[in-house]
RNA sequence: GCCUCGGUAGCUCAGUCGGUAGAGCAGCGGACUGAAAAUCCGCGUGUCGGUGGUUCAAUUCCGCCCCGAGGCA
């Protein structure tokens, strides 16, 4: 069986640096899980570690995607299962690190997706008629396609009803189709790095702080000069929105700062919403004591205990 | 020391002519299969400063005390 360590859980509890220091001292390769980090030009605002601290471990799925272009799930999966095969053809161990809950369950938990049979746009179309006809008009024609689905969400939830419209579109297959290929095919080690709510939002406090200190309000203004704007999905990043409007003088600076750190610690427990249902996933408390090696020790006692490993 | 105003949710405050209270922000919980750092659903979380009194009943009225702000000395 393919092996497969995971490391998961609500940003700024350090996945990337345990990642590399697991990689390190095991033999891994990362295979970053972060739909983020995946686009090319979001380097401070998404987490990303620099180069320097990267140097000594393979990273994948790093600046694959241009902003331009709008990435997928799908794509993540198949690159990631992909890759999880290679490393392991390797002798080495796949480390799959990030906070992206869905890009994780689809690779763990090997979720279908149909193939594309046609490359159109069909999204802005129905993005259209929202803004012509109302939101109603488009869920009443999901109820027609894919009735299921569509009783399963919210009549308001716009994404997934234009979403389940265009798949349906492009597939020829209603939305709700969909399913798990199979159960679990990896011998899997998941690792969950988790803090107390307190010391997680103070956490994401200072980094929020950290990351201008480093220039995210340039990073953004640089990205502004070469044109992306709100219309590309990676500018609604978490920070990178927020710069934006900043950016624009359409909000102040404290105002902004507040908003960046208020907004992540909503989306931290979001993560912890999505992780918490996976019982898989074994998780390690991170506290104001700990530093990067009292955390590779945590993960050190679990990785032993972990039966198939080797 | 005296006078005035205030003390109600984590914060800012509203309110109850006496029937144990509600807004905003913050927060909490949840969903999630092709944008997911997205999108969506749900929830007031409270010794109404403390303590005596009046009352069937006090957060509300009265006394005393504590705390804060301002004024007069």
């Amino acid at each position: 069986m393919l092996k497969l360590l995971a490391v998961v859980g609500p940003t700024a509890t350090g996945k990337s640096y345990l990642a590399v220091d697991i990689a390190e001292k095991l033999n891994g390769e990362i295979i970053s899980c972060d739909s983020m980090q995946i686009y090319k030009g979001l380097d401070i605002g998404s987490g990303k570690l620099t180069p320097e601290e990267r140097k000594n471990v393979l990273h994948h799925m790093l600046d694959i995607a241009d902003i331009g272009e709008n990435y997928s799930v799908a794509q993540f999966a198949e690159a990631a299962r992909q890759l999880i095969e290679e490393i392991n053809s390797r002798g080495k161990i796949p480390v799959l690190a990030g906070g992206t809950g869905l890009y994780y369950q689809a690779v763990v938990d090997n979720y279908e997706f149909f193939s594309l049979e046609k490359k159109k746009d069909v999204r802005h179309k129905w993005e259209k008629i929202i803004s012509d006809k109302g939101l109603d008009d488009v869920y009443a024609e999901l109820l027609k396609t894919d009735p299921d689905y569509a009783s399963k969400i919210s009549a308001k939830d716009k994404k997934r009803i234009v979403r389940a419209l265009e798949v349906y579109e492009l597939t020829g297959k209603p939305f709700s189709k969909q399913r798990k290929k199979t159960d679990m095919n990896y011998d899997l080690l998941a690792i969950g790095l988790n803090a107390e709510r307190r010391e997680l939002y103070e956490r994401i406090n200072r980094r929020v702080d950290r990351m201008l200190e480093q220039g995210l309000l340039d990073e953004v203004l640089a990205l502004m000069e070469r044109g992306y704007d709100l219309e590309n999905n990676a500018m609604h990043a978490l920070g990178y929105k927020q710069a934006l409007y900043y950016c624009k003088g359409l909000a102040g600076y404290e105002e902004t700062v507040a908003a960046v750190k208020k907004e992540t610690r909503n989306y931290a427990k979001r993560q912890l919403t999505w992780f918490k249902k996976d019982k898989r996933i074994q998780w390690i408390n991170v506290d104001n004591s700990d530093d990067r090696e009292s955390i590779f020790r945590k993960f050190y006692r679990l990785w032993e205990g972990h039966t198939i490993s080797a």
